[in-house]
DNA sequence: GCGACAG
DNA sequence: ATCTTGTCGC
């Protein structure tokens, strides 16, 4: 038999309805590790299209532990929700979920641009995709949005507390010398501790991890891939696997 | 009331 | 996030 999983909630575009939303399922991120075996590591990032108006979310999916990337998702859907600081998820997961419904393969662990609990309702948008989709995620931020820390040993691999209301959300790591730190939290079923170590084991010779790495020159970049089907051919293909 | 503010 | 060329430095 078939089970459709139901969804979490219905989708809103209101902030104050996202609000609650956040913390009511706050409670139910899993911080602790719930990870079983890995074999494929999926890395999440969403680009913006015509001044904010198209949404693109990517997926890349890479075989661990050799890091090849055995499959990947564009999609592109339209953008109904501004940016507003503590609702990002709101505004980009929507393209990202059409884009997991276009997968072959379901990943193990996931590795998504921007914050896990670390976020001031401890519910940012890695942390609402592994509740979503009930999956083992991991936030990898570029810059804050809340919290404070002490300055960061100009040493790969080394990293502070990001502490926010007396309590740690997340570790500030130099993933390579010279180079602002990254922000990592927990998003679901890793704890901190194991999320810093997936994140260095991920690391080649950049900044950031390979899933995000890939995932974000996908969604960024307009390139020869990013480039929009003929619109005489096929103008309602939105969706991409390459 | 005054800043800060993921992508 | 996105608009954008070249340029400085490890």
């Amino acid at each position: 038999m078939t089970s459709k999983r139901q969804p979490l909630h219905e989708w809103t575009v209101d902030p104050d309805t996202a609000i609650a939303l956040q913390k009511s399922l706050a409670p139910r991120v899993v911080r602790h590790d719930e990870i079983g075996d890995v074999e494929h590591i999926a890395g999440v990032d969403i680009g913006f299209e015509e001044g904010g108006e198209t949404t693109r979310a990517v997926v890349v999916i890479m075989r661990w532990p050799s890091l090849e990337i055995v499959e990947r998702v564009l999609h592109r859907k339209p953008t109904q929700m501004p940016y507003i600081p503590g609702l990002l998820s709101f505004r980009e997961l929507p393209a990202a979920l059409e884009a997991f419904e276009q997968l072959s393969v379901m990943p193990d662990l996931l590795m998504v641009d921007g914050m896990g609990i670390a976020h001031p309702r401890r519910l940012g948008i890695a942390a609402h995709l592994g509740l979503w989709l009930d999956l083992p995620a991991i936030g990898v931020g570029k810059s804050r949005l809340c919290g404070q820390h002490d300055e960061v040993p100009d040493s790969r691999g080394h990293w502070v507390a990001l502490t926010h209301r007396n309590e740690t959300i997340g570790g500030v790591l130099r993933t390579r010398e010279r180079v602002k730190p990254l922000y990592i939290s927990t998003g679901h079923r890793v704890s901190l501790e194991t999320s810093i170590d997936w994140v260095m084991q991920c690391l080649t010779r950049y900044k950031l991890p390979e899933p995000t790495r890939q995932a974000d020159r996908i969604a960024s970049r307009r390139t020869a891939e990013t480039r929009r089907p003929e619109e005489s051919a096929a103008p309602e293909q939105n969706t991409l696997s390459f």
